[in-house]
DNA sequence: TAAATATACTACTAATTTAGTGGGAATTGA
DNA sequence: TCAATTCCCACTAAATTAGTAGTATATTTA
């Protein structure tokens, strides 16, 4: 499961990429509000998201936050390894988070972690090609059909 | 990322199934020996797992335990269930442990729950179609192409 | 039938991770 | 100057994870 903090972050950031071509940073507080985040968390992972690179900021009255980076460009794989750590379901798969595993004699051997592999694989397809555009996107989509 | 404790049932399962048609049961020490698992905590998923109808037992000088299913039937799907909780990454896809998303408006409309559905179909896919005989008829197949 | 050797079961503990919060410093615009 | 904003550090509280301890109960075998 994704931490909260994760799931925030995506939140938050799709929030951003909404207004992307407004040209005007958005407040922690107005992103707190229309998201349901909490204030205070938000602030500190937006904070985080800042130091990682994936949007910028502005101090001051007329400050606020915005994306450093095209939504297009942001995938939700980035947003989860740079919040929630791996997403492999062991560590032995994983391609950012590696650790091998100890009680397994031969890794190259280890048919379950063959099979945690594929599952990674699957994930990583979809995860890695879903960018705030295509959620921004995929959601219109479902608003429009909801209507009819 | 799977907690330890499904990893180790996984593998203490994937024991007992290469000896299924030997009709005696294994020892929790000889599992824990084995597949380096600490043996008290080996202990207590083993009972877990006996609750759960995976596994039986018998008691007293000649006990152990054993699958009290076919290698067959048992999926990677259901161990994860039943020892670590959700395949997916969100509550609000989860088929077994459902939670309503609170800061969404609503779930249907949601485009990042459309996603991780997504996602949790391609893993579940793999993960309950992979079962411990399969595990065991990877290994084989793994050790036989090293050799080469 | 008693000893030896298993599992059964309850009840803890210790470490780590998650989900936050509080409060003040720095910056900016009016 | 002052009001509104982000910056940043230091905490805390709750939940989860990864075990461990100790005793009771069952079974075989000498
Ligand atoms: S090597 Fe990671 S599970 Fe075996
Ligand atoms: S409904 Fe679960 S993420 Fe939106």
């Amino acid at each position: 499961m994704l931490p909260k903090k994760t799931k925030y972050a995506i939140k938050a950031l799709t929030a951003l990429a909404k207004v992307y071509y407004d040209k005007k940073p958005l407040r922690i507080s107005q992103i707190s509000e229309t998201e349901k985040i909490p204030r205070k968390f938000l602030e500190a992972i937006l904070l985080e998201l800042r130091h990682q690179g994936f949007v910028a900021s502005k101090m001051g009255v007329t400050g606020g936050y915005y994306l450093s980076k095209h939504p297009e460009e942001i995938m939700l794989s980035h947003i989860i390894r740079a919040t929630g750590g791996p997403i492999a379901l062991l560590p032995c798969v994983s391609l950012n988070f590696y650790e091998t595993c100890e009680e397994c004699p031969h890794e190259e051997l280890c048919s379950l972690r063959e099979v945690v592999l594929e599952v990674r694989e699957a994930s990583l397809k979809i995860l890695s090609k879903t960018s705030l555009t295509d959620l921004i996107l995929r959601e219109k989509k479902l608003i429009r059909n909801a209507k009819k």
